[in-house]
DNA sequence: GCAACAGCATACGCAAGCGTACGGAACCGA
DNA sequence: TCGGTTCCGTACGCTTGCGTATGCTGTTGC
């Protein structure tokens, strides 16, 4: 493609992006450059080996993660605003569906995702929680709904799903 | 382990053993052997070569999968009763999981998940309009929670959020 | 201009997994 | 017991991806 040079990040965006339409098989180190239009030989020089950089790329899909959650408990509005503000937030992010499933096979994807999930339940439970919603098990379906609902096949639409729960719940109060 | 001989059958139930726990790299011709007690001689004698028995595998998961949903069309007891035992049906199908993982990368796989997630939201949206709820996306929220909840790392029980959020629905009418 | 170094290209060895070839054991029926 | 069939063990070649070694190129300090 390009005769840039490229650097630490350009590779692993790159991987992020490989993972938003693939499993993780596709972070391979000649297969990338392919993409980046350069060789394996520029891969190890800002590399040590393959692991390295796959943590790099979880590693840095977890900032992102998290500096989301930062984001939306800085935002402002209504509590049923901000959950239809998180809620979009969850599906716009086109990794997570690749790192849950690479959680199964790889010990630090898992435990980032474990660490990921913990922060958005805990900030929809204080949200539900503000609202006078105390049981916990309604944050979980609603986060479940939000990452079930992009895992499953059908053509209704998971945010509308969700925004369908949301006012479920708020109604019950 | 034994010095048994072994049928297709016995190839497909290990493979289906395997996705329990692992992903579906976990299906390869040697460590299946090794698992079997025996060589992959025996493999390539049941099977033409590994695309062949994957699509056999998800095949038989398949079957299972549909045979579920007559078992539960075929169920007595109240709508009520009947989505409860439903849930509890999708929560202990361990293979789900991994068949959905699966089907990110291999053809034969989404288009199986897509028609048993079809046949699954199409029987909790009869049984929801039974008791009155007409709004589809409640199905989906329901299945997504079922589903979410089991890609979701958190010490709620998914079941907890299911029964909550089947109770919150009825409660609405 | 010319070291010195950052960054990349290329060639190689290595291991894993696939599929095949072929031989041997076990088990028939006649 | 003998020929045939079924099923498995083993050795081999092939491909793919990993990691290393080594040399080339462009840039920068001076």
């Amino acid at each position: 493609m390009t005769n840039k040079q490229h650097s630490k990040t350009s590779w692993i965006k790159a991987g992020l992006s490989a993972l938003k339409d693939g499993d993780p098989s596709a972070l391979r180190a000649e297969l990338l450059a392919k993409h980046l239009g350069t060789t394996k030989g520029s891969f190890y020089w800002h590399f040590a080996d393959v692991p390295t950089y796959h943590d790099a790329v979880i590693d840095s899909w977890r900032n992102d993660a998290l500096n989301e959650i930062v984001t939306q408990l800085s935002a402002t509005g209504t509590p049923q605003q901000r959950l239809h503000a998180f809620g979009a937030q969850i599906l716009s992010d086109q990794v997570d569906p690749a790192m849950r499933t690479w959680a199964k096979s790889h010990a630090h994807a898992r435990h980032t995702i474990t660490q990921i999930d913990e922060q958005r339940l805990t900030y929809i439970s204080t949200l539900l929680a503000s609202l006078g919603v105390a049981n916990p098990a309604f944050a979980l379906a609603c986060y479940g709904t939000l990452i079930g609902g992009t895992a499953i096949q059908t053509d209704i639409r998971p945010m509308q799903a969700f925004t369908a729960l949301i006012d479920l719940i708020l109604a019950l109060k």
